[in-house]
RNA sequence: GGUGGGGUGGCCGAGUGGUUUAAGGCGACAGUCUUGAAAACUGUUGUAUCCGAAAGGGUACCGUGAGUUCGAAUCUCACCCCCACCGCCA
């Protein structure tokens, strides 16, 4: 979330940001609410300020005088109230705004109006061909025992799946040489947990916009569909000293996401679940653009390099402005080849924010 | 789930309706003294926000939110968290 300080003074510089974004958000109104704001907030303190100034005399008038003052401090009370009211009605509103204002994206994102804009900066690896038709993941993992997507669908329901076998075998191996790959590039491992307060999925910008995707607990928390949440809350309401940054993560979580807005995108396989496990890199850095701009690019390379080690052939992708959500100022997306599918798809993708509020 | 105790500044800790401008201590920083340090002494020491060119001043913040009151760290209600014990489950 932008400071309301910073939207005053760049307003066009918001401005720009929503139409970059293809984000439709009203500044104007905003500007104005706030300009309410302040004027209720100036009325509420002088009469705050007012009874504190008779209070004391209050405190020290003899009985009679203090029956008058008080008679006197019930209607600035009552005007108190109201104004007060005024003001609260005034912050539901501007609230509710402000958690709309779309970040400013960086300089070198790409114009565009969706997906189809993004911008291929790099490709990596032959791309493997086969002189048969290549058989996709499901079939592949399938027939070699390592899924079972049947008795997935039975347990769980819609796009549930149990790994088996090799496939459960593979993906522990995988983690372990993930958390030695990432160990070596000195990122700190944690195992995070994915039932997070709500207020922190307020702070990290997944609420309100991502309330259909997300599970919800019966006592109001919600589970994360990545350790973002729980990592940036980590550190919420506490200061770090500029000496102890850039801070490096490496977490470890189970990921929950209903997916209530991909009907019939990959309904089947492993690509788009529920549930699954997931690392992520994490790093928390001083707001500062240049910075923020090289972690970028080691986080993105990290996972190039770990790709080149799998021997894995991939592109990276930089979104374009209409592909990139509110809060992120730059994004690339890591993609893999498919051969099955001969498209390159399903990386990973390293994006970075600026004054996120946990 | 139940009962009891608790949550106050960077830390410890006092404070049960108005002399609180949150006592006192510790720590930190600066100064005096010293060849230098320690000790001692003196002073300074939160955050946010508004007004102001500045100096300065106002307001809010004692776990969170609401309420009572002219006035709340202090009283009431709800919730969160910590500690102890009990129950249940593993």
């Amino acid at each position: 979330m932008l400071d309301i300080k910073f939207i005053r003074d760049n307003a066009d510089l918001v401005r720009l940001a929503a139409t970059k974004k293809k984000v439709k958000f009203d500044l104007d109104r905003l500007l104005k609410l706030d300009d309410e704001r302040l004027e209720f907030l100036r009325a509420i303190e002088t009469a705050r300020a007012e009874q504190n100034v008779v209070g004391e005399k209050i405190a020290k008038a003899s009985a009679t005088d203090k029956a008058t003052l008080i008679a006197d401090m019930t209607t600035v009370k009552e005007k108190l109230k109201g104004t007060e009211e005024s003001m609260a009605t005034v912050m539901k509103e501007w609230q509710t705004l402000m958690l709309q204002v779309p970040n400013i994206p960086d300089i070198s994102v790409p114009e565009g109006q969706d997906e189809s804009e993004n911008v291929e900066a790099y490709t990596w690896g032959k791309k493997p061909k086969f002189d048969f038709p290549a058989k996709d993941h499901i079939e592949l993992m399938t027939a070699l025992g390592m899924v079972d997507l049947e008795r997935g669908t039975k347990v769980h329901g819609f796009r549930g799946y149990f790994l088996q076998g090799a496939g459960a075998e593979w993906s522990w191996a995988l983690f372990n040489y993930a958390r030695d790959f990432f160990g070596r590039k000195n990122f700190v491992p944690f195992i995070a947990p994915a039932i997070v307060k709500k207020e922190y999925f307020y702070g990290t910008g997944h609420l309100p916009r991502e309330a259909e995707d997300l599970y919800k607990t019966q006592d109001d928390d919600y589970l994360s569909g990545t350790a973002e949440v729980p990592m940036m809350a980590y550190h919420g309401d506490e200061i770090l000293t500029e000496a102890e940054l850039p801070k490096r993560y490496l977490a470890f979580s189970p990921c929950y996401r209903r997916e209530a807005g991909s009907h019939g995108k990959d309904t089947k396989g492993l690509i788009r679940v529920h549930e699954f496990f997931k690392l992520e890199q994490l790093i928390i850095c001083r707001a500062d653009h240049n910075q923020s701009v090289e972690l970028h690019e080691e986080i993105n390379r990290n996972y190039e390099e770990f790709l080149e080690t799998l021997k894995l052939a991939h592109r990276r992708l930089v979104i374009c402005g209409g592909d990139l959500s509110l809060g992120k100022v730059k994004q690339y997306d890591t993609e893999v080849w498919f051969p099955s599918q001969e498209a390159y798809r399903e990386g990973s993708s390293a994006s970075y924010y600026h004054d996120f509020q946990t």
